[in-house]
DNA sequence: ACCGACAACTTGCATAATGCAAGTTAAAAT
DNA sequence: ATTTTAACTTGCATTATGCAAGTTGTCGGT
């Protein structure tokens, strides 16, 4: 069973802090999936990783704790929740870019997850903006205002 | 007891395999020290988080597993030992300086730490050149040839 | 050479987090 | 009305972490 977690800040020190929320094995892979335009549990559970479903359930929760997404129902089907990246949340697209370009970098094997149009390694400002874009079409389309 | 563990790669995205490896509580810290121009063992366990010796020894040696780090002997102490980053790990300095920019832009409640002459959220490209000119001159003072 | 102090780990053990399978609840589809 | 589906919960075994104490090999002084 997946318990509490203070996230109490160990320092003082902005690495210590952010550690806190990020510094598991799973949370920037849920966002990872969120910057690529998933949005439901279930596409979560599906990526090749194999999260499961009581720790996702967990990180989504510290996530909406941490205002880095929130969710909308979908429009069209109440019991479907629709989960998104905040602005907040959208700025980690920096950290993660700078995790990727370091493991393309020096772990050869790797190779750059589908759906980075561009690769993140060659041209990252393009990469962003790409993603960027797409998620601000898609916040379009289900009316919020201002992630 | 700290057990092993395999860092066996969850998928073949370069987030995950990373993640694999500074994806916890501790690593990216001891990195943060090695970037602060912190070199011994008990150098790390004193900063203000207060890791405990056998995670320390454990992050420690799987950060040489990965050759992130490296150490020498002290030149006139045998039984210390000098950490120091490899080029692989120096280039954890962006990542770990997209963190603490994430952190100080939206928790407004961090102080960057000290050490970073230049904040490294005004002027990440000085911080950087400060940081990485004062671990040069160590290895240089060292006699170490190409971390 | 002897002895206490020191640095870098190990070890034991209690507590917490994780992984897996199965169960629950409410809405949707048939 | 019954079955599916989506998003979780729960139980429980396994693994990781945190803390205190112990070990090994110097080192420095007498």
């Amino acid at each position: 069973m997946v318990t509490k977690n203070e996230h109490l800040s160990r320092s003082h020190c902005p690495l210590a802090h952010c550690l806190d929320i990020v510094g598991d094995h799973w949370t920037l892979l849920i966002v990872r999936d969120l910057l690529l335009g998933k949005h439901e549990f279930q596409e979560f559970q599906s990526s090749p990783e194999g999260i499961s479903s009581n720790i996702l359930s967990n990180r989504l929760k510290k996530l909406q704790e941490q205002d880095v997404i929130r969710w909308i129902a979908h429009p069209e089907n109440k019991k479907r929740k629709l989960y998104y990246l905040t602005a907040k949340g959208k700025e980690l697209l920096y950290v993660i870019g700078g995790l990727m370009r370091w493991s393309l970098k020096y772990m050869p094997g790797d190779k750059p997850v589908p759906g980075f149009v561009a690769d993140i390694a060659d041209n990252p400002a393009q990469a962003r903006q790409e993603i960027l874009q797409t998620l601000q079409a898609w916040e379009t389309e289900y009316n919020i205002e201002n992630g």
